[in-house]
DNA sequence: CCAATCCAGACAATCGTTTGCGCACCACTT
DNA sequence: AAGTGGTGCGCAAACGATTGTCTGGATTGG
């Protein structure tokens, strides 16, 4: 008999009265009368009711849910993002939806259809290495669903979005290899199509000029961020005439790679080479080799600023029914990171 | 004049017909005539029309979600289960809604009271390190939302489950030990409630007994799996007078900050002491100090099993609307582990 | 004593979709 | 010409909760 879920309806039967009554007391509605709030709520606390959120999600147009798109969990990075984003959404009293596009297009663009037909309120998003076309995003402003990109965010203006100042990080990274006495300076590089990768070239150009080092682009190489890729890019870079002595790298597991390849050809790290990285994983503490210093980007308070500007979106939404509200500007916030010096 | 979300009575409206042919049209039924069907699609794919997935949901009782619910995401071992569970999702055509415990019980209480509420349509977990209570998972079999637990679970015999068979792998790495000519093995265990300690510890006496070695209890020490903790059981087994030379440690964090520990004493890892753990995450591979051996617990066919036993309750509920298919008796998988010896 | 007021609760619509049932119309059959 | 069967579509209920409007009865004021 207790078998079956308890609904509005069971409680009404139960206690003779309609439905909306039932609802209206539950909700501490003040047309109900002290004794039959008490009732009801005897009741339905006997009975263990709680209301079925698919039906309020249905009803009220909205699943107090936000969407979160990114390329895959195993990196510290975004599981890190994960929880400043949780943290905000409990805040607010929201559940999260994770997907992984594990960096395709295809994965990315059928998540956030399947998160739009399931009503998230909101989307936060890092986009996979090679999305480029950002229609399947701006199709969610017909369903009135906001978007704030993370992380990695794409060109576009008029879009919501933070990110890591890599011009900042980047030129010191530099800066503190050139102090260091690096004048051959190599950098892994990330896809052409990342943002941050431009911004980081540029930034290397900037630099290494102004402080008048010859720039030589074959110490330029890049890297789709797998291993096969990061052995040939370490390769392109060792077998030149002037090697590098020093490596930027595009992140920790890049520099992993890259690290455990010039030990195999028996450089020594920290002394015949160097490594500089972005992301500053913990696990660079246990390693024996570690990079010699690390940007460190913050992701759990970069993904949290993220979802602070979305919810502030949805609060501006929620307040007029209509759009008279003032659109709030398109947000373009820049995190600036730390570079960590390891200590030998 | 675009810019509203397209519902099957606009296409009925626009069309002249009833909202109900619209819906079997779309759904290719039987009795819609052919130029009908043709038209109505054509103007739905105009339209860009979706179904709205929350009133599927409600209405069918059904959200084709399942929930997962874990420790944390940044452990990779999770991270990749996560994968196991997406890929059969995605077979089933069903998303996978994620909440981390943070190994707290409260958290977990509120994931599964959420998803409940969100009527999720079965759920897969990881319990956290102090779960002993299952009321609230219990309570589930109500709403009839089966439940399959992997890696981390409880004892009970009323459940599904699969976790990593501790017997084999622990006499395995053990013997190994043994074999490699250690007489004082250490242990650091993890907290009593977990299932997996209780079997690591009687094997580890089991093994011993066999092969004749003294058992020395103060050789057995927990950790809580923090650093703090892991540290005071490193702590405690150096101070010993026959301190041991060998350490079999619950997973590779905890081995990592053992590791450190004992270097930071000026040990030398894999001479002064051994270590072997659980878990084999990829960074082993980077590391100066890896452990010996690592038991790779094949954390993606784990999960991939216990959501594979998920569906197919899904699949009997679903059958027979009411109960009287026969239930599919309690599973308990065990998933075999591997030593993997790293090389050095 | 009757009308105006007010309180407590009921009625019904609504969200978008599916689905059992009914009905009109046409083409056959007899 | 009347019955039969099938085809093609509409009507309406249902899922569970919220909410605007309505109503019956008690209370109050003049």
């Amino acid at each position: 008999m207790e078998n079956k879920i308890p609904t509005l309806k069971e409680i009404a039967n139960k206690l003779k009265f309609s439905v909306s009554t039932v609802s209206r007391a539950l909700n501490d509605h003040p047309s109900i009368g002290l004794r039959t709030k008490m009732q009801v709520k005897a009741l339905a606390k006997e009975l263990g009711y709680e209301p079925n959120q698919t039906a309020l999600f249905f009803k009220q147009q909205k699943s107090y849910t936000v969407g979160v798109i990114l390329p895959n969990l195993k990196e510290e990075f975004f599981s890190q993002a994960i929880n400043g984003i949780e943290d905000v959404a409990k805040i607010n009293n929201y559940s999260v939806l994770i997907g992984q596009s594990h960096d395709t297009i295809e994965q990315e663009q059928q998540i956030v259809n399947a998160m739009k037909n399931q009503r998230v309120d909101g989307m936060l998003v890092s986009i996979s290495k090679h999305t480029k076309n950002l229609d399947y995003f701006n199709a969610l402003e017909r369903y009135n669903i906001p978007v704030v990109f993370f992380d990695r965010v794409p060109n576009s203006k008029t879009v919501h979005k933070v990110s890591s100042n890599f011009i900042t990080t980047t030129s010191q990274a530099i800066e503190f290899l050139i102090a260091k006495g690096h004048k051959k300076i190599g950098i892994i590089n990330g896809p052409e199509e990342m943002k941050s990768s431009k911004e980081r070239l540029n930034t290397y150009m900037d630099v290494l000029q102004k402080k008048r080092i010859k720039i030589d682009l074959s110490l330029v190489v890049t890297t789709d961020l797998t291993q096969e890729q990061t052995f040939k890019a370490m390769e392109e870079l060792l077998q030149l005439k002037y090697p590098p002595t020093a490596i930027l790298a595009i992140n920790d597991w890049v520099v992993l790679d890259a690290i455990q390849y010039a030990r195999k050809k028996k450089l020594k790290i920290n002394k015949d080479i160097c490594f500089v990285s972005y992301a500053n994983l913990p696990i660079t503490n246990y390693l024996a080799y570690p990079p010699l210093a690390s940007v460190e980007q913050f992701p759990y308070e970069q993904a949290k600023k993220a979802a602070e500007i979305l919810f502030k979106l949805l609060e501006n939404k929620s307040d007029t029914g209509d759009n008279t509200a003032p659109e709030m500007p398109f947000q373009n916030v820049l995190i600036e990171g730390k570079l960590i010096v390891h200590k030998k």
